[in-house]
Order: structure tokens, then C-alpha cells, then sequence
DNA sequence: CTGCCTGCAAATATTTTGCATTAAA
DNA sequence: TTTAATGCAAAATATTTGCAGGCAG
């Protein structure tokens, strides 16, 4: 169930983060700090409870509740995304990369993130253009693509 | 990688899913056959409250549990799929269309298709050949994608 | 200082299960 | 007939909230 993910780069670092949390008006604590940067070094997208379990690796004191609480306000501000929980046992996990990338979705339930050179080529071939007639047509501003494949085990 | 012929009205008509449903052993009952018609009927991906209520519409007796083990036993069929939840009130949502889509998530977290036309092309736009490069890198074998678009309110 | 954040525990909400009964094949 | 599927209600999970303190700004 542990998927490895080598190209994990794209979330935030602390700076940012800290930037980003301010800008909104949003106090930087030293618990969302840790649990976001915990959350990004994390190659599996965990569940809540899970993304706690690794937070007391580093302070034992961090409550659920809090995690939960983070979570939603750094989703609110589209720093972390929501992902649909597989199979039953549903529990929601959680994403740290926020920019485009491309989820591969495994047999067994887990997700695992598509390698980045190949991620990045399968977000470009998709023409501005298309999204910006997509934009127009709905009366919206496009600000974010995720792409899920699914698979099976063959090859 | 999942055929490009993607055209509208993904979702399977009655003899289709009892078609599916038999090929896989699974009995074809009233109530599956109702729940998955409703589902598909329903222009917004609804959590399986939401579906119960519909339901009801036509068949008072239905429960909450049977619907939900009845999505389950769907989603596991690969004939509904998941939705995460986007903000907090966390019911996971579902949708009756397996067949590759673009989603929109709108700002006040509902979760809208994006018209038929501009979906095809946005999924026509990735090449075949990515996906078969990355299938060979990864050993598996791709048989779905899904695009999930954010937006914000502007235009 | 002044609230926003937090932990804790209790309240809600969501999903799954056990078992007697019903209905598909 | 034979066994999977269902309703009901209870159990198990998951998530949110209220309140008394604790810290960032």
C-alpha cells in the first residue's frame, strides 16, 4: 500500500506557505506549518488520520480535531486538495501539490502521482485555447486542472 | 488507453447495465436497476442522501443502506464512479458516467459536466501515444481518465 | 493586549454490518 | 429451490463543534 513517489516537488516550501497563509489573513502557526510540510513530504496522499500519525512523529501534541480544521482551511484557500477516498472504508485523503499535475489511480485503491516529465507533457498538450473557450462559454475563470487516470495491474 | 469515441449519454441504458451486472454475476434486481437510472438521470453528482431522496420519488421503500451498498457494488463493477467531497459537509458524491468526462468544480464546491463537445476535445487533445508511454513506465495498463477543472466565479 | 487557534471531548454526520425476510435465477 | 439482496436498526467510522485556555500579531 505504500506507494514510492520520487517527484514530489511542487508544494509549497515553508516560506511560501507562510506567505501564502498571510496574505489571506490567516495566522501562521507553527501547527499548520507542520502539518502541511508533513503532509508534502509524505510520498502516500494519507488520510486524515494517517497524516496524523506522522504528525506526532514530530510533535505528539497535535490533535485530530486540528488536523481536520487545517486541512479544511488550507483546502479553502486551494493550498491542499481533496481526493475521492477508493474502495469502501471511505475516508477523504489529502494532496499537498496543487498545481496541475496527473494522479495514476491503482488497482489496489492507492494513488500515486504520474512521474512529473511525463505528468507535465500529458497538462501541455492540452490547448490554452480549448480551456479559455471552456472559460468563456460557462462565465468562469479556469484556475486549476487535475487529471486521474485509472489502471490496471497487465501491462 | 480508453477509446476516444467518447461521445454523450455515457451512462449505460437499462439492458446494458443488466448486461453488465449479469456478466459479472451479480443479480439484476429492482432496486439496482433503480438506483443506478436515478443516479444517471440526476444532472448534479449527488451524495447518497441526495440519491435516496430521489429515489423515493418512485419507490418509497428503498433504504439508505441499499443505496449505499449499491453504489458500492457499482463503483467496484467500474460502472459509477467516486467524487471527492470539496468542501466541508463531507458526503462523498457519484456519478454514472464511467465513460471519460470533464468536470467543473464550481466555487460554491458543486460539481458541473462540461458540455459534451468542449470534453471531447479537451480529452482528444492528449495524445495516445503519452499515455501508452507512461503505461509502459509505470507496468500497468490505462483504462480511464477523468479531468476535474476548478474555477472561480470571474470570467 | 486581542482575538484567532488549539486540545479535549462531546456532538454530528457518514458509512457499514448483522440478521430475519424477500425476491432473483 | 437456493442463495444473493434487502430493510431495519445498531455499530463503526469519519468529521465537526463548543468551550476554556494558549499563542501569533
Amino acid at each position: 500500500m505504500a506507494p514510492t513517489n520520487a517527484h514530489h516537488c511542487h508544494s509549497l516550501t515553508e516560506e511560501e506557505l507562510a506567505a501564502a497563509l498571510g496574505e489571506s489573513g490567516v495566522r501562521v502557526t507553527r501547527h499548520r506549518t507542520l502539518i502541511y510540510s508533513t503532509l508534502a513530504k509524505l510520498a502516500t496522499h494519507p488520510t486524515a488520520d494517517e497524516l496524523l500519525d506522522a504528525v506526532h512523529g514530530e510533535d505528539t501534541r497535535v490533535s485530530l480535531a486540528t488536523v481536520y480544521n487545517t486541512l479544511d482551511t488550507l483546502t479553502e484557500l486551494g493550498l491542499v486538495r481533496r481526493i475521492a477516498p477508493d474502495g469502501p472504508g471511505s475516508a477523504c485523503r489529502f494532496d499537498a501539490e496543487i498545481t496541475p499535475h496527473v494522479h495514476m489511480v491503482m488497482p489496489d485503491g492507492c494513488v500515486n502521482d504520474v512521474p512529473d516529465d511525463l505528468s507535465t507533457e500529458i497538462l501541455d498538450s492540452i490547448p490554452a485555447s480549448l480551456l479559455e473557450q471552456l472559460a468563456e462559454r460557462m462565465g468562469v475563470r479556469v484556475n486549476g486542472i487535475q487529471i486521474d487516470l485509472s489502471c490496471t495491474p497487465g501491462r
